[in-house]
DNA sequence: GTTTTTATAGTGCAGATGCACGATAACATT
DNA sequence: AATGTTATCGTGCATCTGCACTATAAAAAC
């Protein structure tokens, strides 16, 4: 075997073997055994590249929120380049629905950590800024829509950044528990879209 | 001690138990020597009481379902009764929201199951049928206001009770993970029913 | 070519968990 | 008063979990 290895791409190989458990069977059935048996290595090694347990669950929550954002991102940057603030909007309710079986996953995982954290007192500093941040965007879209008078300007702003966030929130858990298709999440996105910009 | 126990009312504080574990330190936590010590029994009565921890669990999910009817029963009772269909959806959404310590308890509980259903292929079917049911008793209102026109007949009524509903849903996560306060989230409904009511 | 480092695997262990089995005291039934 | 039933408790056990310790091939360093 070779002597050199990346072990950040190896943390990411065990990461996404986690990622599998967690969304499949909750995160209590990621066992050191069971994510080394699912990454097809031995439970020595996934301790070799994790110290304990808590580290590998760290970091995959880290890598969690970074594959999130590299979606979001790449969505995102393309309507922003159309300077359409309409289609920057849509891009990122879009980045937090999950439209494919990608982000079904990433989205079963968050929601794993995320009971986890609810149930543990204070939630993790990354899981409590995740809206504040879609609604800090969303906000400053509509501001500019305002400004070129394509949404209202008696609208609030920041309220209507929050109803859309919290909506996109409500979607999410709606989708994975099956009462939404991501279709009827469209509908209801455009619906939406429709009566907060000018037509 | 007593010979007759009314099992009924046992089970119960047994699921309080098992609320007040789940909610502060995780469904992880709830094991049953921790669900018998938070009672203040012995785990051997928890066995007798439940044959098996599976079900001790399905009874407090059925429990947990039960109670948060109840309340959501109450509030939107009293409504109901005023004749006022924006009085209505509100205690819909208030019912839904966690206000007060207890629901706060109740929802963390319900987020905790949510994760394990999600992660557990497919989810209960109480849980895919919580915001459906929702969103039809929200829909009958609007409807009903359309016809004496304290709606414009102009909105989708099942739309406008999906943004109004999944808006909750993510308001519930985002209250529970800090990110809003209870207070907000009253503005920030009361901002949209604002916009759905005719002044 | 020897030695050191690195990636991988095996094994054992203390603690926790769900459950089965047995014991017993309080009450009901007769 | 005797007997059976019900609620409660204690204990032991197989299993699983995270972790520590050790071993060993392969590759790098010298």
């Amino acid at each position: 075997m070779p002597k050199r290895v990346d072990h950040e791409q190896r943390r990411r190989e065990i990461a996404e073997a986690l990622f599998r458990i967690a969304a499949h069977r909750g995160l209590t059935a990621v066992t050191l055994r069971a994510v080394a048996a699912e990454a097809g290595i031995s439970m020595n090694l996934v301790q070799y590249y994790f110290p304990a347990k808590d580290d590998m669950l760290r970091f995959a929550w880290q890598r969690m929120v970074e594959l999130s954002a590299e979606r979001a991102a790449a969505g995102v940057g393309r309507a922003l380049a159309t300077g359409d603030e309409r289609a920057v909007v849509r891009a990122y309710l879009a980045a937090v629905l999950p439209s494919d079986e990608r982000a079904r996953l990433l989205c079963a995982v968050q929601i794993a950590y995320f009971a986890a954290d609810v149930t543990r007192g204070g939630a993790q500093p990354d899981q409590e800024a995740l809206l504040p941040h879609l609604v800090r965007g969303l906000a400053g879209q509509i501001r500019l829509a305002q400004k070129g008078d394509r949404v209202s300007p008696s609208l609030d702003a920041t309220l209507e950044a929050d109803a859309l966030a919290t909506m996109a929130a409500g979607l999410v858990t709606g989708i994975l528990v099956g009462a939404y298709t991501a279709e009827r999440a469209s509908v209801l996105v455009e619906y939406r879209l429709g009566q907060l910009f000018n037509a």
